[in-house]
DNA sequence: GCGACAG
DNA sequence: ATCTTGTCGC
């Protein structure tokens, strides 16, 4: 997957919140992704003390989800896990993994918020901005804002809400268990986004491109052994 | 000033 | 995010 665009990662706190401010103008809310066929997940792992970070992105085909492609990258970091800053600490790990994709995918989840963020720009809608390319944030809980409790059944859904704006969905994937959070990362509409989002679940909370992201980011993590780099790819089984 | 706070 | 066994509920 090819990047757009990049731009440096060693940055304080202070001079990431300015550049945040900078990019939020480049997202875009709207956009038709038109006929799906490819849809992938991206998630980051590390061990508890680590700096080390350890991204993947799985690809999925669709309608059928069969995993098509998978790819890591590792990558050392010195930003610390900051509620709002988390694409510092994960961005560089998971620009890497984005670079090594053979596929193209025509949307990309990440585990995390899009615009539901302080500054309009959570790690999805961040990637989003470098890859040019139709994101979606998809998180377990929420950074901003406040949803009312979807109803009960599977499918329904509760607007996140900013004031009198809505900036995402709190959607039930799952009954008995608690929603997730989808929000906009990049050029999709939050329609497409929500429908996206439970078109690819399948019996688990998460849908399965965040799902299967966060299998194989553990599993490169248990089996890196400090190293940097693999990749696996899949021809179609179908 | 205090509490909240994606992963 | 990670640590960490069993356990209560569907």
């Amino acid at each position: 997957m090819k990047i757009s665009e990049t731009h440096p990662f060693d940055l304080t706190p202070g001079e990431a919140v300015r550049l945040q401010e900078v990019l939020r103008d480049r997202v875009r809310l709207a956009g038709d992704v038109g006929e799906v066929s490819l849809v992938a997940g991206a998630d980051a792992s590390y061990a508890r003390g680590s700096d080390e970070i350890h991204a993947v992105v799985v690809v999925l085909r669709y309608p059928d989800l069969a995993v098509v492609e998978r790819v890591a990258a590792s990558a050392g970091t010195q930003f610390p896990y900051i509620p709002g800053l988390l694409s510092f600490r994960e961005g560089p790990a998971l620009v890497e993994a984005c670079r090594r994709l053979r596929s193209e995918p025509d949307v990309v989840f990440f585990d995390g918020q899009g615009i539901a963020h302080p500054r309009g720009l959570g790690i999805a809608s961040h990637m989003g901005v470098l890859l040019d390319r139709p994101t979606v944030g998809v998180a377990k809980s929420l950074l901003t804002g406040t949803a009312a409790e979807p109803e009960a059944g599977r499918g329904s859904t509760a607007p996140i809400l900013r004031d009198t704006e809505t900036i995402g969905m709190a959607v039930r994937t799952k009954e008995r268990t608690k929603p997730v959070y989808v929000s906009v990362g990049h050029r999709i509409a939050l329609a497409q986004a929500v429908g996206l989002v439970l078109a690819t679940t399948r019996g688990y909370r998460l849908p399965e491109p965040t799902r299967q992201a966060h299998l194989f980011a553990n599993e490169v993590r248990r089996g890196a052994g400090g190293g940097g780099r693999q990749a696996t790819l899949f021809s179609g089984g179908g």
